[in-house]
DNA sequence: CTCTGTGAAGTCATTCACAGCG
DNA sequence: CGCTGTGAATGACTTCACAGAG
C-alpha cells in the first residue's frame, strides 16, 4: 500500500472487480486468487493485485482473497456504503429514461428529483417512482432540501455549461454529463462525460476503415472489453 | 503521414476536432492554426497536428488549416460522408429514448428499427419518426432489408451477450453497448461500451475520497474534459 | 509450494522542440 | 517569419517476474 494518487482507470476497474465478485459470491465461491479472477473475467492478474494494493493488503498469500471480505472493502473504497441522491437536469427523453432506469439503485443511488425549464413539465411526476420535476431555477434549494450529491446533465449541448454552472453553485461535486459539449469545470468538481456523438463517430471510423486495421485487438476474446489503456478517457 | 495503426483515442479526438471546426465554420472563420484551435478549445496543438498528420498533410505552413477543407477531410476520414443505419435492440426506457434522440442524425445516423422480445411492444411504432419495433428474432432479416450497419444494445446485462451474438450473426460490425456486462466479441467486430454503472461508481469514489486527491486535474479548466490518457477506455 | 505485493521493464500516449516549407 | 510535420523526450499505464509471506 503506497499512498500514491489513484488513477481513474483504477477506480473504473474497482467497479468491474466489484461486479465480478458479486457474480462469484452469488455462485457461492468463498475465496479467489487474482489469477483465477483474471482468467474467469479476462483481466490481468498483476493489475488486479496492483489496483487492490493501493488501498491495503487484502489478500492472503498462498490463498488469494476472501470474496465477501474483498467485496466489502471495495464497496467501502468506492463509497458505495453511503447512499447517494441524484438530481437529473433535463426531463426530455434521456432524462426521463434515466429516471426510470433501475441500474442506479443497485449501486446505492436514488434519483430524487428532475429539473427542467419547460413549464409543461414542471410540477409533473415521472415514472413508477413518481419523481417530481422542478423548475431548473430551483436547483439550489432542492439540492439542499433533498440532500442531492450527484447531478446528471441531460440537456442539449448549448445549455450544458449554464446548467453545469448552476449545479456547481448548488455545491454538487460529482456530475455525469450526457451533453456532447466541452465544459469548463471548477476545481474540486468531478465531471464524467458520456459523449454518444464521439462514440458513434468513432464507430463510424471503424466501419469506414478500408483494410484490416480492424485487427487492433490482441485476442479474439477481449478482457471485459479492456478497461485499459484504450477508451474511457474523460470525454 | 505515416501509415501506423490509428489509436481509438485519435479517432475520438477527430470527432472532437470536427465539432470544433463546425463551431468555427458557423462563426465564419476560414482558417485556423493548430495553436489557435488548441487555445480556443483547450486542446494541445502538437496533438492536433500529430493526429491530423496520420491521415495526410492538410495544413499549410505559415497559415494553418482551411476550416472547410479540414472539416471535409475529417468527415471523410470518419466515414461520416456515408449514411449509417442503426438498429436498437431493447425497446425499454433507454432504447426508446435513444430512438427519439436527435443527436444521431447530425452525424448522418438514422435509426431504422427497434427490436424487442416483448409481444406487447412488437408491431408498435415509436416516437415522431414512427420507428417500427420488430421481434428480436428477426434481426437477421430486418438488418438485411433495412441495410442496418450499426447496432445499439439497450437490454439488461443478462441478455446482452446473447443479443450481441445475434447481432454479430446478422453481420453487423459496429455496436454501441449500454449493458453493464462483459461481452465476448468476435474478431472484426467493434463494440463500444457505455457503462453507466462504472461511471457512477467512479464518481462515488470521488465523493468518498477523504482528502484533496481530488486535485488530480492539472488546470482548473480542463481541455475538452481531456480526451486523453484518462477515461474513455473501452469499458 | 501457492499466491500476494511490488520493483523493474516494457508498451503506448502525450508533449516538447525544432528543422524546414511556404 | 509563422506554422506545419515529426523525431526525440517525457510521462503514464500495464505487464513481467520474483522475493518473500503464509
Amino acid at each position: 500500500m503506497k499512498t500514491e494518487k489513484i488513477s481513474e482507470l483504477t477506480t473504473n476497474r474497482l467497479s468491474v472487480y466489484l461486479r465480478c465478485l458479486n457474480t462469484l459470491a452469488a455462485a457461492g465461491i468463498k475465496t479467489v486468487s487474482s489469477q483465477a479472477l483474471a482468467e474467469q473475467f479476462h483481466l490481468n492478474s498483476a493489475q488486479i493485485r496492483k489496483d487492490l494494493a493501493y488501498f491495503g493488503e487484502f489478500g492472503v498469500r498462498g490463498v488469494g482473497y476472501y470474496v465477501e471480505d474483498l467485496r466489502q472493502h471495495i464497496t467501502k473504497i468506492l463509497g458505495l456504503d453511503m447512499a447517494h441522491r441524484v438530481g437529473i437536469v433535463g426531463a426530455g427523453n434521456l432524462g426521463t429514461a434515466l429516471a426510470n432506469y433501475n441500474g442506479f439503485m443497485q449501486s446505492n443511488f436514488t434519483v430524487a428529483a428532475l429539473f427542467d425549464n419547460d413549464k409543461e413539465k414542471i410540477g409533473q411526476r415521472i415514472g413508477e417512482a413518481s419523481i417530481p420535476v422542478y423548475d431548473v431555477k430551483k436547483i439550489g434549494r432542492i439540492v439542499r432540501e433533498e440532500a442531492i450529491d450527484v447531478a446528471v446533465i441531460a440537456v442539449p449541448a448549448r445549455s450544458a455549461q449554464q446548467v453545469l454552472n448552476q449545479i456547481m453553485s448548488a455545491g454538487i461535486k460529482a456530475v455525469l454529463n450526457f451533453a456532447p459539449a466541452r465544459l469548463d469545470v471548477r476545481r474540486g468538481v468531478k465531471v464524467k462525460t458520456v459523449d454518444l456523438t464521439i462514440s458513434l463517430e468513432s464507430l463510424s471510423y471503424f466501419l469506414a476503415e478500408p483494410p484490416a486495421t480492424n485487427v487492433t485487438r490482441p485476442r479474439s476474446t477481449v478482457p471485459y472489453e479492456r478497461i485499459g489503456r484504450q477508451e474511457e478517457r474523460e470525454l
